[in-house]
RNA sequence: GCUCGUGUAGUGUAGUGGUCCAUCAUGAAGCCCUCUCGAGGCUUCGACCCGGGUUCAAAUCCCGGCACGAGCACCA
């Protein structure tokens, strides 16, 4: 990673501020995993930040700030240095526009908003902008008492009205929202804007490095100049373009929470979802998720990635932890022959090829029926894997050699006595796969990921006496 | 329309004037090994958006295009 510019080591400070409307997603893992690697770093400190200052347009979903603590803390493998609800900090926000109403460098503005984007657009200054503090203060008092209600006034930062950039000229920095809000209720008349909360906090919280998107470069550029009214001095700021994963589309929040409530989901956790949470269910590992976030970097160009290369990186760090299991799909039963060749009573297998894993896994031959995947069948000379070449006649098969004598193809297998029916479920975009099938019931694990031999990473999610139930993770 | 940003192999990324016939990862193709279509090893494929300029020398600096993206919300 590059290096932050003007850090000092020990005293950087940096922060990481989602709306807690939903848990986090793969999107947001890209913010906490270079925040939290910078704090790491140069021993700085990380704020958690929770943005939570609408009701209305997005509004805060109570469970969502565990949530998000509990995501972080997956993620980073610690719990953030401070964190902080912008919902509870209102005071001092209120506090800092009485100041700058007070000071004269922000005032009421009573029109509407289309009325001021016309202004704005012509580089015309709005009749309010003149009002002197006293003024201000008076209507700054209506808003607060909730006598005037939404949309009739609104704070602004006065700033100039021939910036070329229309977008920073005298921008809104707080607004009317009588809505109820999940934490604090209806407390509060007057609320603030992203960025003059954002503003504020950060340097009340002596935030020394801001690493966010760019679509918020605006944002920058409308802080910096109320930090100037303010005599403060701004953070270091870098920024990252925006991401598009290929196999989620583009996806948000708000949308998926809606999903979710129109039961097109299972929960937050659905395993089609790109949440964190469903991520950790299907099995992906935290420090793969960072890495893979590491190595994309931090650059103001827009990437499209693929989850091709976070399953990647999944695979080299969880492949020497997972034991290896047979799961036969679409199983056909097969009687084997002996041919008069001396077969053992027992199979006894590695948890792990390299034996990364200590251990064995046992297989009783005793009857000599087994399961193949219908599919290879389609040839008639297979060699059964760790045990012998065989012969496909009408469902039974004939061995004809324990040793590997041929280059026929390996197959998997696994013997009825010992096997269990088991279902994958595999996401695929919108849609869930449902593999049948049957697995090798040896020492099945709640909660492990294994190794399907041939067939891919899964998680083993539930069992019961009838079948066990497998997550695909990936290839 | 105004403002801002970005353009290096399929996808990411390194590279700030010569050490770059451009790095690494991922991907694809192939081979070796292996009793997994896994792991490992090897080989190959594949890129500096375009056009000018500055310079002995440009992926790198300058100008002009073009393309893509973002902001211009009383959302975050």
């Amino acid at each position: 990673m590059k290096d932050l510019s003007n850090a000092v080591n020990g005293k950087v400070i940096l922060r990481f501020a989602p709306n807690p409307n939903g848990p986090l997603t793969l999107g947001h893992a890209r913010g906490v995993t270079i925040n939290s690697e910078y704090a790491k770093i140069y021993e700085g400190k990380i704020v958690l930040r929770f943005d939570d200052t609408d009701s209305k347009v997005k509004p805060p979903l109570k469970e969502a700030y565990s949530w998000i603590e509990e995501d972080y803390e997956w993620l980073t493998g610690k719990k953030p240095d401070i964190i902080v609800r912008a919902s509870e900090r209102m005071d001092t926000y209120l506090r800092y526009a009485v100041k700058m109403l007070d000071e004269g460098f922000g005032y009421v503005c009573k029109c509407s908003a289309e009325i001021f984007k016309q202004l704005r657009d012509n580089s015309k200054e709005c009749r309010c902008r003149n009002k002197d503090p006293r003024e201000n203060l008076s209507d700054w008092n209506e808003m607060i008492i909730g006598e005037l209600t939404e949309g009739m006034a609104v704070v602004r930062v006065k700033t100039d009205m021939n910036l070329p950039n229309p977008a920073l000229r005298d921008w809104p920095a707080l607004r009317i929202q009588h809505s109820y809000h999940p934490m604090v209720g209806d407390k509060y008349k007057v609320w603030p804007l992203l960025d003059f909360q954002s503003a504020i906090e950060d340097h009340e919280q002596g935030v020394t490095h801001i690493i966010r998107g760019k679509d918020l470069m605006d944002s920058t550029r409308k802080q910096t100049l109320l930090y100037n009214h303010f005599g403060w001095n701004y953070p270091e700021t870098m920024y990252w373009g925006r991401v598009k994963i290929h196999e989620f589309g583009s996806f948000s929040t708000s949308g998926m929470r809606k999903e979710i409530e129109n039961k097109n989901y299972s929960g937050w956790d659905d395993p089609r979802l790109p949440t964190l949470r469903a991520l950790r269910r299907r099995g992906f590992d935290s420090e793969a998720m960072r890495s893979y976030w590491i190595d994309l970097g931090l650059t103001q160009k827009d990437i499209s990635v693929s989850l091709q290369t976070i399953e990647s990186f999944n695979s080299s760090k969880i492949d020497s932890k997972c034991e290896r299991r047979i799961f036969v799909r679409n199983p056909k039963k097969i009687k084997l022959d002996s041919n008069n060749f001396e077969i053992q009573k027992k199979l006894i297998l590695n948890k792990h090829p390299l034996n990364e894993i200590e251990g064995h896994r046992e297989w009783d031959l005793e009857d000599l029926e087994i399961y193949v995947e219908s599919e290879d069948l389609e040839k008639t000379h297979i060699r059964l894997k760790d045990f012998a070449d065989i012969k496909i006649e009408k469902s039974v098969g004939i061995i004809q050699s324990i040793d590997r004598v041929d280059k026929r193809p390996i197959v998997h297998w696994v013997p009825k006595s010992i096997c269990k029916k088991a279902v994958l479920t595999i996401p695929n975009g919108n849609e869930l796969i449902i593999q049948e099938g049957v697995i090798e019931d040896i020492q099945i694990v709640k909660n492990n990921i294994v190794q399907l031999e041939r067939v891919g990473y899964a998680k083993i999610e539930s069992i019961n006496d009838e079948f066990i139930e497998l997550l695909w993770l990936h290839g």
